[in-house]
DNA sequence: GGGAAACATTTTAGGCTTAAAACAATTTGG
DNA sequence: CCAAATTGTTTTAAGCCTAAAATGTTTCCC
């Protein structure tokens, strides 16, 4: 009888009192929209750092890792911290102890580990290649008020915290 | 003199009336916050599709696409949709064709342009990814209120329209 | 009509990315 | 002590992705 399940879904959908097969679409357009901003960000600095330096990104954001570690970081730290898989990470520094902006070294204590760090030359490019981007950044959300970027600050950090629960849920 | 420096920029900082190197850190971190919730829902998602269904995001995402064109698209649409090259759609649809997800025509009334439309098979099975995968978003969005969802879809509007009318600054 | 411009797609060359397996070194627990 | 588990990295195989050049087709407009 299509009547009296219609009125059940009708039921649900405005009191989520029942367990029926529930509407999500809210949330994937969230879910889509997100992915379009990042994808519109990403692609538009990528074409920068490319045109203006010659470098791609994942080069950059591996070089943006080091910037804040004077001390170096081991191949592990790396691929968390740019939450990428470790092979990635190999061929990676591979191209930028190649091109001379790392430096690359076995650790003393534990012969297991790599230590990468920014060269003279790697450092120096990177600031002048950073500061430059910051300018695109800021360029990029220019209609944003600080208050929206509080506020967006303030939701993403809620749906970092949300989706780190449900990876967790499931790879406990 | 260190310290009128000091007052100048702690000045500016606070006014915003002199132009001087301005600080865009807020929006710096914005912008990595909002890659680091992308980057740890795409891996997600990517690791459940591969995990239940043995497929790539990039698949779901072009069948997702065709799924809403019943009718067909040609590979520009779907370059323009997905946000990729021209190229990338090339052989992610010759990929899909052979797995005989996909079906592709040359049109009848433009021989330039290919028409491609989802396979019977394509279609059934992107359904049963896509309501399983409806749950996955919407547990992944689990902590967010109603209100917090909306107000990320006002405020990432007005970021994707920053963002676009910023590229369109450098590219008219 | 015919050449130039625009358009849709493919090709090319190179780099990025992943998952899984392999390898190497260290730590741990009996 | 030493075998087993763990940890850090590299390798492998396959696929994804881009920018730029090449190819084929249509449209524009003189």
């Amino acid at each position: 009888m299509p009547a009296v399940n219609d009125c059940i879904e009708m039921l649900d959908s405005e009191t989520k009192a029942v367990e029926t097969p529930e509407d999500h679409a809210e949330e994937l357009r969230l879910w889509l929209r997100l992915l379009t901003c990042t994808t519109l960000i990403e692609g538009e600095v990528r074409g920068r750092l490319r045109q203006r330096f010659d470098v791609t990104l994942p080069r950059f954001d591996l070089m943006a890792q080091l910037d804040k570690a004077p001390d170096g970081m081991t191949l592990s730290d790396v691929s968390k911290r740019m939450m990428v898989s470790n092979g990635n990470v190999t061929g990676l520094v591979e191209r930028l102890v190649e091109s001379g902006h790392l430096d690359r070294r076995t650790s003393e204590t534990d012969r297991r580990v790599q230590v990468i760090r920014l060269t003279k030359l790697g450092r120096a490019e990177f600031r002048r290649m950073a500061s430059e981007h910051e300018t695109w950044i800021a360029d990029l959300f220019a209609d944003l008020t600080p208050k929206d970027v509080r506020e967006l600050m303030r939701l993403l950090a809620k749906t970092k915290a949300s989706a780190q629960k449900s990876a967790a849920r499931r790879r406990p």
